[in-house]
Formats: C-alpha cells, sequence, structure tokens
DNA sequence: TTAGCTGCAAAAGGTTTGCAAATTA
DNA sequence: TAATTTGCAAACCTTTTGCAGCTAA
C-alpha cells in the first residue's frame, strides 16, 4: 500500500533513538490498512494474521509510542473501549447511544462551537478524545 | 437538605412498584449532598461513612435505575471512570487533557452545533453522556 | 407472603506493568 | 555491546453478574 508512509513513520521512530522492529512495521502497516478506526483488538486481530506472536501489550505499547510521535489519535466512543486511527485524518465522531453507529464528521462542523467556547470560557476545544453522543437518523425516527 | 426532593425521588419508586430502602436513601442522599458530579467511588465513600455496609454494586445497581427513572445522568470524563450527575442539572462538560479540570458550560451553548449537525446529518446530538475534551485557560497559555 | 433488593464473591472487559529474554543499532 | 523492544503472565480499574439471604410492601 502506502509503503513510502510506512518507512516515513518508522524514520521518526530512528530519528529519536527507537529501534525498527518487525511488531513495529507489523502494527503500523495494519493501521496503514484499516478503515479509519479500530479498536486495539480489531488491530491485533490483523496484525495476528500475519505475525501471530505479536502480542496484545505490544500493540498497545506501540499505540502509545505512535501518539508520541503525534501519528496516532485515540478517541473514546463509548463504554470501555477507544478507537485509534492516524492523526491527520481530521473527523470527528457522532456515536448513536441506541444502535451504536459511528457517524463521521468533518473537523470544520466544530469550528463555530470551539470559537464560542474559547471567548467565552477560554477553554480550547479539541474534541479529538472524545465523541459526541446522540442519536442517528435511523434511531430518532 | 432537601428532603422533600428526596422524598419525591422515593416516590418514584413505589410507583414504579419498588422499594424504598436503606441503602437507596443514603445513596440519593449522597448524591443531593453531592456537588455537581460524583464518580461511583466518591459516592461509594460518601455513602459508607454513614452505612459502611452499602456495597458498590448496590451503588452501581442504585445508580442504574435512577437513570431509567430519567433523575440521573452519567458522562464518561475520561478513560474509565464516569461520573453521575441529577438530571436536572442541563450542563455539559469541557475537560482539560493536560491537567483534568472540568468545567461546567450550559447546555445553550451547544445549541448551534446540534442544530447544523441535525440538519446536515441527521443525527441528534444529546451530547450529555460524553466530554469534550481540549485545554483549559491555564494549560493553554 | 413474595417480589424486589442487598451483600458478597467472583467475573468481565479493556488496558497496563514487571521482568527476563530477544533484538536492534 | 548497550539500550530498546518484546512476549508472557499477572495486575489493575471500573463495572457487572450470579446467587442465596434479607426485607419492604
Amino acid at each position: 500500500m502506502d509503503s513510502a508512509r510506512l518507512e516515513r513513520i518508522l524514520a521518526m521512530f530512528r530519528d529519536r533513538g527507537g529501534r525498527v522492529t518487525t511488531p513495529r512495521r507489523a502494527i503500523i502497516t495494519g493501521l496503514l490498512e484499516s478503515g479509519s478506526h479500530v479498536t486495539a483488538d480489531e488491530l491485533t486481530a490483523t496484525v495476528q494474521t500475519a505475525h501471530p506472536d505479536v502480542h496484545t501489550s505490544t500493540i498497545y505499547r506501540c499505540l502509545a509510542s505512535l501518539e508520541d510521535l503525534g501519528v496516532v489519535d485515540h478517541v473514546h466512543l463509548g463504554h470501555g473501549r477507544a478507537v485509534y486511527h492516524l492523526s491527520d485524518e481530521t473527523h470527528q465522531h457522532l456515536v448513536c447511544e441506541s444502535c451504536g453507529t459511528v457517524v463521521e464528521v468533518p473537523d470544520t462542523v466544530f469550528t463555530g462551537l470551539a470559537k464560542g467556547i474559547q471567548k467565552q470560557f477560554g477553554f480550547m476545544v479539541q474534541p479529538r478524545h472524545f465523541a459526541i453522543s446522540g442519536r442517528c437518523r435511523s434511531c430518532t425516527a
């Protein structure tokens, strides 16, 4: 797929004095191949099809490192699990409380809100770490 | 404190064929005495000062019943724990990713956003179950 | 009396950690 | 070689559940 991108990310590890390992290659490849967001569990399953020995804890540790590098972000979609995605995909998540459907909406939808809150409360909204809850079209009817 | 309110909530249990018990009295009293939001853990501690035998599982079950009655809501403030509050307090929560501070803002701040999303995506935003993340004034500086 | 609650202990779900062994640079 | 990563197992934290006993109506 996007092997140039893979190499670019691996280079970031090297630049920090980190190592480029088989699990890391596999995990980043898995992320690049995934749709917009994956749970740690889903990513583990993907990685393990080719590399059965890569352990869940390695996935979590790698995801944490990737967040440190600014390459990955996580979002809490609901009670418990989080999803991870490449941080250049600047969208937000609306989660239906009733059926669990996730609707992705562009960041720009939030700019008005963010400005208002910034002005009134001095709080800089960066909603990436939490989804917005509500009810989707079909559950509203 | 607001014992009329306590009795009103207890009456809701009775109306549904439920029972009014000592733990329930204690838990609702604890909620009424708490500030705007408490974790299940904090509430347990509060309740147990007067009623050491009330078990965590009872707290969770009572909170769930109160949510059923529409008296209580919960919000996920972050990685793991949720906070509970009386549902007539119609505010939203902004959580600072950096220092954990919770800023409460009136619901009305969100109406513009909600309308826009409703129109564009048919999604009815009810952000009560999730906090909005970002950075507070002092962590932005 | 009899549903409905409660306390306890144990499980569950997702994530983190300690440590010795393996691996990268 | 030296420092970083890994796999494993076990811990962790918050919440849920099964069940027998208790209790409000």
